[in-house]
Formats: structure tokens, C-alpha cells, sequence
DNA sequence: GGTTCTAGCGGACTACAGTCCGTCTTATGA
DNA sequence: TCATAAGACGGACTGTAGTCCGCTAGAACC
């Protein structure tokens, strides 16, 4: 059995959001992979002890500055209105998540980076991952192809590194978009 | 124009191998991720200086210990027999890659999640992603896909943390390889 | 208000990646 | 064989991620 977790106490409150905002300042003015955690701690007024026992690790401090944007997304999947949310074909309600997907992730790519760059495989292991996968996998079903796998196959494309790295070769996002799209019509009308 | 490049002077050849070899030993025997380069070098023999001049940074060395494995592979794909090598239908090809890389990609996983971890994308700069691009991406030219992008998407799976993943969470690696043959054959015959 | 219990605090500390530069070795050619 | 220049060597140095633990302050109950 699971305790009653107490709530979170004023200033562990008060520090979290302070840890937060100040990292989104510094990111934002001089680049996510320019600012040190050190820095975020002295930023925010806080011990850098602090910072890693709320957020773990610098994975951690990404996820938890995406999460906001991930739930917008995830809240739309799951009770907005189709193609994204429930109620369109299957097909489209795939193409609608790789597209919004897309366009999430070139926003926010530097972050994402750091949010996958753990040292143990952070990227699997996060809770909106397993939700872009179940999404996809129970999508999947109806093809004859294992749904399991093959979600995590059309997420790969999806990481953070691969798509910077795409972007500073010269693809346009419409090209990855439309690229992206093709493939997954193609699988899903399998 | 390209200069002559001078031959590798005798000091520095020796030096190199010794450093390989003692990595080599140092990662077989505790662990890729529990050896730091300051011990590599000690083991070697030589200054932490020289390792990272000759190999740049971690994910420079691991390609170099993994450039052995990976030139028998590009080898039999240029000039083997098929279906690895040419003469077998695009189909084939692709699979028969897949299911190669995948194969080298298991027996060295932690060696390639440091190739691959490098603060800058390492993994689609270095030679061998290139070729493995470039061959994917002629196979597809049939297709009515986006062939260059979609080279980049079919080996995205190959990631090696999303492959330690998976193989971690009791994924056996014959179906990763089903799964992503299957998601191949489906691409190339559209 | 006072007491106590506990989660949270913070900064000194460790370990590692990667840099720098004065010193030493090798190759060359006279 | 010796002089010289190109280049490699190596280890001290810097900056950062992440840990540890003695201390502090919030919550809850009296």
C-alpha cells in the first residue's frame, strides 16, 4: 500500500517555482546548453542541492519545463477534438500526433535534447513517452503490424537530436512533416 | 586543396594502440559507462592529454573501438555477396542491413550509446552513419517516399539507448528484428 | 506559544570531461 | 651525427554534474 503523500510543504513550493522560473530566464537569454545548474541555483536564490533533490538531474529540469507544454498536447489527445482527438480514423488521428509532435518539438528542441540526454535512457522511461507510445500502439492495432514495436519505431524519428541535427543539415520542418507523414499513411494503410 | 597529410608519427601510433587496447580491456572487464578516461589513460600508460587529442572526447573513442566491427560491415555491403551486397532486390537489401546492424548494435550497445551520446549529435556526423544513410536512402529511391528523409527514420530505431531500452524492458531482440523488417518490407513495396 | 518531528535546505565535496601550454620526441636533411 | 622544426606529450587546471550530511524551518499537535 501507498502512504497518503503529504502535500508539498511553502517552501519546497516556493523554491520549485523559483528553480523554474529562473532556469526558464537563463535558458531563454543565453541558451539552454550555455546555462549551468549552478547558475539556475544561484539565479533562483537557492542551494544547488536543492535543485537536484526536487529535479533529480538536468533531464529532470527539462522534463519538468516541457511538462506544462506535454499536457496541453496530451489534454488534446485524449479529450480534444478530432483528428487529434478521439472520433477521427486512425490514420489521421496518427498523422495529427506526429504533426503536433513536430511542431512541439522544433520549439523546443534544445530542451527536448537535454530531456533526453540522461545518462540512463531518461527518454523511455517519462511518463509522456509512455503516453505518445500507448497512443500510438492502440492506433496501430488494426494494421498487421506489431503495434508495440512499431510505436516505438515512429516515435524514434522524434528524438530530439536526430531532428536538430536534420534542421541544421537544411530541412525544412515541412519536409520532416510531409516526410513523417508519407511514411506513417503508408504503414498504417498496411 | 588538401594537404598531404604526413604519416602518423611512430610515437603517436604507439601510443594510439595502447590506448585502444586498454580501453578495450578496461570496458570488457568493469563496464563501458564505469570507466572514465583519466583511468584509460593510466591504464595506457600515457597522458590524459594524449587521449583526448588523438580521439577527441568519449564518444570519439568508442567510435574508433567500434570502427573494426563497423568497416566488416560497410565491406560486405559494398562489395559482399547478397542479399547484403548488391545484386539482391531493394527489399532484401534493406532487410538484410537491418537485421546486420542490429545484430552488431545488440553485441555492443553500451559502446554505441557512448558513441552516440555526444553533447553535439556525434551519430549523424560520423563516417559510418553516412553510409548507412546513403545506402537506405538509394534502396528507398524506388519508392514513392521521401527517400532521404525516410533513410534518416528507418535507422532511427536503430538508436542504441532506444534499442537498450527495449531490450531492458524484455524486448528479445528476434522481434525487434521481425518488428522492424516487417515496418521496412511495408515501406519498400508502396 | 512551545515542543517535537520531519521534510527540506544548502554548500562543501567528489569525480569526471575536456583544455592548455611548457616540455620533449621524432623525422628530416645537411 | 647533429641541428632544427613540426608535432606529440602529459599533467596541472577549469568548469560542471551530481552526492552528502549537519543544519534549518515548516507543520501539527498540545
Amino acid at each position: 500500500m501507498v502512504g497518503e503523500p503529504r502535500p508539498e510543504r511553502a517552501d519546497a513550493r516556493r523554491n520549485r517555482l523559483r528553480v523554474l522560473e529562473a532556469a526558464d530566464r537563463l535558458f531563454t537569454e543565453h541558451g539552454v546548453k550555455n546555462v549551468s545548474l549552478d547558475a539556475i541555483a544561484a539565479e533562483a536564490g537557492v542551494g544547488k542541492g536543492t535543485v537536484f533533490r526536487r529535479f533529480g538531474d538536468r533531464a529532470g529540469l527539462a522534463v519538468a519545463l516541457l511538462d506544462e507544454r506535454e499536457q496541453e498536447l496530451q489534454a488534446k489527445i485524449l479529450t480534444g477534438p478530432p483528428p487529434l482527438g478521439p472520433g477521427a480514423p486512425a490514420v489521421d488521428r496518427v498523422v495529427a500526433f506526429l504533426d503536433a509532435y513536430l511542431d512541439l518539438l522544433d520549439r523546443h528542441v534544445e530542451l527536448f535534447m537535454d530531456s533526453e540526454n540522461a545518462s540512463d535512457g531518461a527518454r523511455y522511461r517519462i511518463g509522456s513517452y509512455h503516453l505518445w507510445h500507448r497512443h500510438l500502439s492502440h492506433l496501430l492495432e488494426s494494421t498487421p503490424l506489431d503495434a508495440d514495436y512499431t510505436a516505438h519505431a515512429l516515435l524514434a524519428p522524434l528524438a530530439a537530436d536526430l531532428h536538430k541535427s536534420l534542421r541544421d543539415a537544411g530541412f525544412p520542418l515541412d519536409r520532416l512533416k510531409t516526410g513523417l507523414r508519407t511514411m506513417a499513411a503508408t504503414l498504417l494503410s498496411s
